[in-house]
DNA sequence: ATATCCCTTCAACGAACGTTGAAACAAGCG
DNA sequence: CGCTTGTTTCAACGTTCGTTGAAGGGATAT
């Protein structure tokens, strides 16, 4: 079929695939930043910004997208945060406008060093805690032999996810700092996990 | 301090260090699998699985979790529907039993390619759409060079996005492939999207 | 068959979350 | 100064999501 076909068998104008274009893009980034546990209104307003070629003002983006300016506020000071969206002043114009940070993978990383590695991190200190935890009761069961054997079985397993942490958060740390990644670190350790099991 | 100074301290006997370390593992990988996107309780049912020698019933697994036989029962099911928990008999026990699966890097493989990968999948499908729509719109256009210019910027713009859902979907596929993974391609796009803008 | 035990399903509740609209606020302008 | 215009904050609302407890179903033993 041609191409604008599809276009024109819906009966729309050009324009009109312009914006729906636009919606189904945003669309599917909002979907995607959901997954990832972001509110999804933060994908759809940063992908409206990076297909407009202009920075936008709020008016504008609440229109597009259907929002609120209220929501439209709070999820504009959340990507701001991220610095994911920029504001930027327009000559002749007092309302502010925004812009998207266009550098994608530098979003990324941003995101994977300040929650990802986080969480990670918090993660692994728990499990350390936990296995600290164990230590004193092996030393406290003063010989109990039923009570040894456990803690010394959680420990090894413990140990496991630690390091499982520890392999991540190296992995993250070659994310971040843009190098290469190597997950055959993470494939050995899953075969020490087999073999055992 | 002396091994064992942290539980004397709390007054508690070592079979209470037992379970409070369990339980502090379990609270953390549910946050981790919160983050993710799953439910908490995942996370803490499948990590008493992991920390314990021997399968539990459903019973043990309320008790020790604080949970409804009902919500533990869904939970169980979408466990084994990830392939992450699977069931067991135990020899002159009606119940029931459950282990965890331990091969912690194939659970993670697993879900990295029937959720991460799907998503991204139905993204690039979407945006892939987009583009077929803003083709249509430049055909018909037939000549406007508002719209023509406007199609062509968004058209630029996402096939940016595409390509760095096809760049994703290779990452993604070297984890599940358990091959190396190389996050130079990720740079070279970010590259050629800053140097652009 | 009936009873017992265990597992699953589901309606109903409550908490958490996203969203709105209006009110407060700030900033330029007459 | 007020008046206008643009932005942020926030209480209230509606929805979604996790969780419970009880009812239903399926085994196995008596």
């Amino acid at each position: 079929m041609s191409p604008g076909a599809e276009a024109a068998r819906r009966g729309s104008r050009p324009a009109a695939s312009l914006s729906r274009a636009e919606l189904q893009a945003a669309e599917a980034v909002g979907s995607l930043m959901e997954l990832w546990g972001f509110r999804r209104q933060l994908g759809r307003i940063w992908t409206v910004l990076f297909l407009s070629e202009r920075p936008l003002a709020a008016p504008e983006l609440c229109e597009r997208l259907q929002i609120s300016t209220g929501l439209l506020s709070m999820s504009l000071a959340e990507l701001r945060r991220w610095g994911v969206v920029k504001g930027a002043t327009v000559p002749g114009d007092r309302k502010e406008h925004f812009e998207a940070e266009t550098h994608v993978w530098r979003l990324v990383r941003r995101v994977l060093a300040e929650r990802e590695r986080r969480a990670v991190e918090g993660a692994l200190a728990v499990v350390e805690s936990a296995l600290a935890e164990l230590r004193g009761a092996i030393a406290e069961s003063a010989g109990d032999p039923r009570v040894r054997a456990m803690a010394r079985f959680r420990m090894e397993r413990l140990e496991e996810l630690a390091n499982l942490c520890r392999v991540g958060l190296s992995l993250l740390k070659a994310l971040i700092d843009g190098s290469r990644a190597d997950v055959s670190p993470l494939r050995a350790l899953s075969e020490a996990l087999s073999r055992r099991s």
